[in-house]
DNA sequence: TTGTACGCGTTATCAT
DNA sequence: ATGATAACGCGTACAA
């Protein structure tokens, strides 16, 4: 067994009691007994206990984060920077990976939770809105996602907003025939909403054979919806992608049908992962500040945890337009004065 | 406060060792007051306590991943296969990011050794051989290294082995002037010892102004050594990398400095990142199965854990080397009849 | 089949 | 300034 608060009391012939005081820094102690203490701390190689430490004080300084695929490029960033700031706060982080299973992700929430993690970061969730209020009430919580519970605390990536910006850009450059690989979602939409309301904003009314969904995104789905899509609607010149992944299984679709990218046919994604600039043609795409947006989720779960009562806060990234080379558009006003 | 195994004992009139039999499922208990139990359980929403669980059981079912980088793109699969494994068997993991330094590799060691972790897996340690002589005694740890501390259970990628084969490659393409961009090692350097044997064999002796050393790999610190080392020796005509990312910077020196890659300068990677396969020109690099390395990890931790006393087990993994196109020799016999 | 009582390592409330 | 001592929630001898 490990060494333990009563070995060093009765090592150095102080009571626990004292020990505890100089382990936490509290309250008076001589500084005689104070140094003794410490040296027997050092000889014995005293580490403190912190289940029992928690089980008293109900407080684990660990944090549990939810996630559906950490091999998903975009989200390793977003990983290190909630670490960080958890690191910086004396937290642990328990990692969990869902596989966008949503029987997994109960499985793992009632885990945490029976690890007493002070407060849970819920990114990418496939639960449903019901699933999800429960989950807010249960836990302390923070959710990256568009939905919002009641007294919830959430971060959002405005992406309803971004795709409305991606497709009036595509719309600007003269495009007319738009299609939209898209992610099927638990509730609701926003992007393929946004999508479908700047195209119509500029009287473009979209046909349904434009925008395919797919369960789970990867270049291979890319690749393949891409192939459906430009099969059906061939007089396509623009095809959104969920994210870059999916674009970049879009490019390789094109480039097995030959269509050049973008003279032929403009490929958009999102996210704009490391990926998104070293690929051929790099991606113009949306990009998301991830390790940003990772601190964020972890700081508001600290305001979360700190908050007596329950603790409403809601909080937004805003993608920026990348213009690089998959969409054409830039730096070439030659080709696109009209 | 959350609901225990007292209140739920309350509830159904039976006594808390009762309760703990039905939520273990040991010992014989009458199927009736069983089912009375779950029902409060149930009911009352109770969640076994795992701190105090883990206090008087000794086991805490969660384990320590120190890596150093979360989103070097070699670790995201290493973790899944990590996790996956551990969520198999019960186990939850914290994810420990050091950013490669070698202070906060020690304070992450401490504070799982606090939580009372039932093993840890070290990847990329940059801790000194003595260090790693401390941690391999005081912990239950898996090692992902070149080093093999006595006593120890390791996973090792056959580093040595790959770059000879690396190297031999480039020589049988015709390749003389041979450049190395390496990583600073704590101790030793199998991967370089490994390139200069594999010239050394072919009568090529390597001068010392062909292997440059960074302290940290990155797409940027490819391309600056690559800039430095076709400075110092121009009639180089190929350079092996660390790792994919660092040969996808020597790609963007090599476009900057106008060599056409492979055609003027051969370029070759490590490890097979999912970006390997999508950069233009494709690297020719030594795959290594990350998602199998990440449960070989975990399987040999459960392995570690499970065991009475010291436990020694030392497994390889053999990277296998994948011919694309940034050293030629692919598919054109043509060029390379000779 | 079921209950009692003790201990796991801390923190915290009282005294002293 | 320091020391007993009672929780915290659970597992487990030992008893009944």
């Amino acid at each position: 067994m490990a060494v333990t608060m009563r070995d060093i009391a009765a090592k150095t012939g102080v009571s626990i009691r004292t020990v505890s005081r100089v382990v936490n820094n509290k309250g008076e102690i001589s500084e005689a007994t104070r140094q003794r203490v410490l040296a027997a701390i050092e000889e014995l190689g005293y580490q403190p206990n912190s289940l029992a430490r928690g089980l008293v004080s109900g407080k684990t300084l660990s944090v549990g984060l939810i996630i559906p695929q950490i091999n998903d490029p975009f989200f390793p960033d977003v990983v290190l920077g909630i670490e960080r700031v958890a690191h910086k706060h004396q937290h642990s982080v328990f990692l969990c990976n869902t596989s966008e299973d949503p029987q997994l992700e109960l499985n793992y929430l009632a885990a945490l939770a029976s690890k007493r993690v002070d407060g849970i970061i819920l990114c990418g969730t496939r639960l449903t809105t019901t699933q999800l209020d429960q989950v807010v009430t249960r836990h302390r919580v923070v959710i990256l996602t568009g939905r919002k519970p009641y007294n919830s605390a959430t971060v959002s990536i405005q992406a309803g907003l971004s795709m409305y910006e991606l497709t009036s850009h595509l719309i600007g450059l003269g495009h007319r025939t738009i299609g939209y690989i898209s992610r099927k979602e638990v509730e609701g939409d926003e992007r393929v909403d946004s999508y479908l309301w700047a195209l119509r904003e500029h009287g473009i009314e979209a046909d349904d054979s434009w925008c395919v969904r797919v369960p789970r995104v990867s270049i291979e789905a890319g690749r393949q919806m891409t192939g459906q899509l430009l099969d059906r609607v061939p007089e396509m010149t623009a095809i959104l992608c969920y994210d870059d992944q999916t674009a970049i299984g879009a490019i390789q679709a094109c480039r097995e049908l030959e269509r050049r990218v973008p003279q032929d046919i403009a490929i958009a994604g999102f996210d704009d992962i490391p990926l998104a600039s070293l690929v051929t043609p790099a991606l113009t795409t949306m990009s998301v500040p991830r390790y940003r947006l990772g601190e964020m989720l972890m700081e508001l779960l600290l305001r979360v945890m700190a908050a007596e009562g329950p603790y409403e806060e809601h909080l937004y990234v805003r993608p920026e337009l990348i213009i690089r080379e998959s969409c054409g558009g830039q730096n070439k006003p030659d080709l696109y004065s009209g």
